[in-house]
DNA sequence: TAAGTCACG
DNA sequence: ACGTACGTGACTTAT
């Protein structure tokens, strides 16, 4: 305890029994205030043997009436390795975490992202030192026992070394990252902290409704799956991409088939739709997919996640793994509950507000075309966000050197085809492919749209020379994304690259305007409507649950916040919808 | 654990 | 001739 209260900045760390959050049991504390020396305060650890006492342990009572003045005090300093899972456990124990000044997961990310942020790695590569594996002293698989069955003495050493390692990867990130220290203070950091509020809340899930759907799925599964085995003439494992291979271009003899990189046969989507033509099978087993994926993926999943206790999912979001800045969610993942094809949208009507409450929506409107707009400073681009168009349609008039009133439905098509490429670094093979036209038509498109937007061919030109000189882009904020193969003698790596030299300061600051609105946002509904709980981030939009009669003031708070994130030389748009559920707060 | 497939922005 | 639009995560099969 003294040499926690005169440190001036203290590692902790915890031991639990799960990594799922509502789940897990506090085991112990570790702390280091100095390099070379660290401490395990174990709190709840069991004998293996049931008969046997538990190992000798202060009281808990006693541990916490000592400890929580000092992790409660926010002029105390501290750093931890990812510290959104640890401020939920303790918040668990009614402990509430402050000072966390520090994220070592955060700095190295800030540092560069994309690379391995895990403790162990980073340790590693910074350190050149080989952390204990979680595995040495619990073991894996099946055979592998919870951290308070591990024995005191050992559960210390591991333990002692991860608050240590902490302390010393803080040290050096916070040197090695001298003025991007800025994105974790103001960023990443505070975010961090608005991610754990949403994990905490979790998203309220109808059971009733996923199972419901999962029958429906199933039985239409099994009708298909017995006429597609008729149609082939022979029992096989619809579900095994080899065998259908096999059955398809060799037992049957389709013509129009192709290899994969290991030489299998492919089956995939664009390969069976080309096919349907020739037989049946195709599509029945395009609809079994389908129908498959939405059934194991979604309603029989998130079924086995929703929480007993709080009767919600709660996703874990990672904030350290992709190369761009967004966020990721796993656990499940709620970043991806299907919305294009009518059946798999009927998923969202699972996730409800809770009685008496609503759930709102929003989103950003064309924001990465909006960040376009703003970095290639085109003035037709420009004009058009400033006179609140229908993006595509203006860029189709544009292309085609016509009145907006004269685009028809297939030019805007194609014109929301070329925005999109533009996004993404776009080739002429690319996008003919999305279109369906060849590559020639293709080309002419794109000369079409660089020949009305010179700018926008400008501003990608001179991103490319940034990144063949820094070997990385930058986005609106200041985020890094490192581009190695600019330079490469690897066509195929060089141009890979190029595309994500494009696409990453676009994609990245849509990311960095997201992560500033959440915070923004988190403050003004703690500040004003305390009850309401920002629940899910799915990259360009925000969801949040609150009271029914506080909907119209939580709208304009969202609307307000998300809106003025930053300022741009465009309008920034976030569009409001709301409903019961998730299904309803969509506008169709 | 890798590969194939497919869900999202 | 090859392989080709950016970024993710989960499930299934096969090894």
């Amino acid at each position: 305890m003294k040499a926690l209260s005169a440190a001036d900045l203290i590692a902790v760390d915890t031991e639990t029994t799960s990594l799922s959050i509502h789940d897990a049991a506090l085991v112990g504390f570790s702390f280091a205030v100095k390099e070379g020396e660290g401490w395990y305060v174990p709190v709840s650890h069991r004998s293996m043997d049931l008969l046997s006492a538990a190992p000798k342990q202060i009281a808990k009572a006693m541990i916490f009436s000592a400890l929580q003045p000092i992790l409660e005090d926010a002029s105390k300093p501290k750093c931890l390795q990812n510290a959104k899972y640890d401020l939920q456990i303790l918040r668990n124990e009614n402990i509430h975490l402050a000072g966390i000044c520090y994220d070592t997961m955060l700095m190295a990310y800030v540092l560069e992202a994309g690379q391995a942020v895990s403790m162990d790695k980073l340790a590693e590569k910074y350190l050149h030192h080989k952390c204990i594996a979680y595995e040495e002293v619990a073991g894996k698989g099946a055979k592998q026992i919870t951290f308070d069955l591990i024995d005191v003495e050992q559960a210390a050493v591991y333990a002692a070394e991860d608050a240590e390692v902490t302390l010393r990867l803080c040290l050096a990130f916070k040197h090695a990252l001298g003025d991007q220290i800025k994105r974790h203070d103001e960023i990443e950091l505070p975010l961090s902290l608005v991610l754990a509020d949403m994990e905490w809340a979790g998203a309220y899930v109808d059971s009733t409704q996923l199972a419901t759907l999962s029958q429906r799925f199933g039985e239409r599964i099994e009708a298909l799956e017995m006429k597609i085995i008729e149609a082939a003439g022979e029992d096989f494992n619809i579900r095994s991409p080899k065998q259908l291979g096999v059955l398809l271009f060799e037992t049957l003899g389709l013509e129009g088939g192709k290899k994969t990189k290991s030489g299998q046969w492919a089956t995939g989507q664009d390969v069976l739709e080309k096919l349907a033509e020739e037989h049946e099978i195709p599509n029945l087993i395009l609809e079994t997919r389908g129908l498959s994926k939405l059934k194991s993926t979604y309603t029989d999943a998130l079924q086995k996640l929703v929480n007993i206790k709080t009767k919600r999912v709660h996703t874990s979001y990672n904030q350290g793994v992709t190369t761009t800045g967004r966020l990721s969610s796993t656990n499940p993942n709620l970043q991806n509950i299907p919305i294009r094809s009518e059946e798999g949208r009927e998923i969202r009507k699972a996730f409800v507000a809770e009685d008496g409450n609503v759930l709102i929506a929003a989103d950003y409107s064309q924001i990465e075309l909006r960040l376009m707009a703003h970095f290639s400073g085109d003035a037709i681009l420009k004009q058009a966000f400033a006179d609140g168009l229908d993006i595509h349609a203006a860029t189709a008039a544009a292309v085609n050197g016509i009145d907006l009133r004269e685009v028809t439905g297939e030019q805007r098509r194609q014109a929301k085809a070329v925005n999109f490429g533009i996004l993404y670094g776009m080739s002429a093979f690319g996008l003919a492919k999305q279109l369906g036209v060849s590559r020639s038509d293709a080309k002419m498109f794109i000369e079409a749209y660089f020949a009305r937007y010179p700018t926008v061919q400008t501003f990608m030109d001179e991103t490319l020379e940034k990144a063949r000189e820094q070997g990385y882009v930058e986005t609106l904020l200041g985020h890094r994304v490192y581009v190695h193969d600019i330079n490469s003698s690897n066509g195929m790596m060089k141009a890979y690259a190029e595309r994500t030299a494009i696409n990453a300061p676009l994609q990245g600051s849509a990311a960095d305007i997201i992560k500033v609105a959440m915070i923004a946002l988190q403050e003004r509904l703690k500040a004003e409507v305390p009850q309401a709980r920002l629940i899910m981030q799915v990259h360009d939009e925000l969801i949040v649950e609150c009271a029914d009669a506080d909907r119209e003031h939580v709208s304009t708070l969202m609307a307000e916040t998300m809106q003025s994130a930053v300022e741009l030389d465009v309008p920034l748009i976030a569009d409001i919808a709301f409903g019961t559920s998730w299904f309803e707060a969509h506008e169709l």
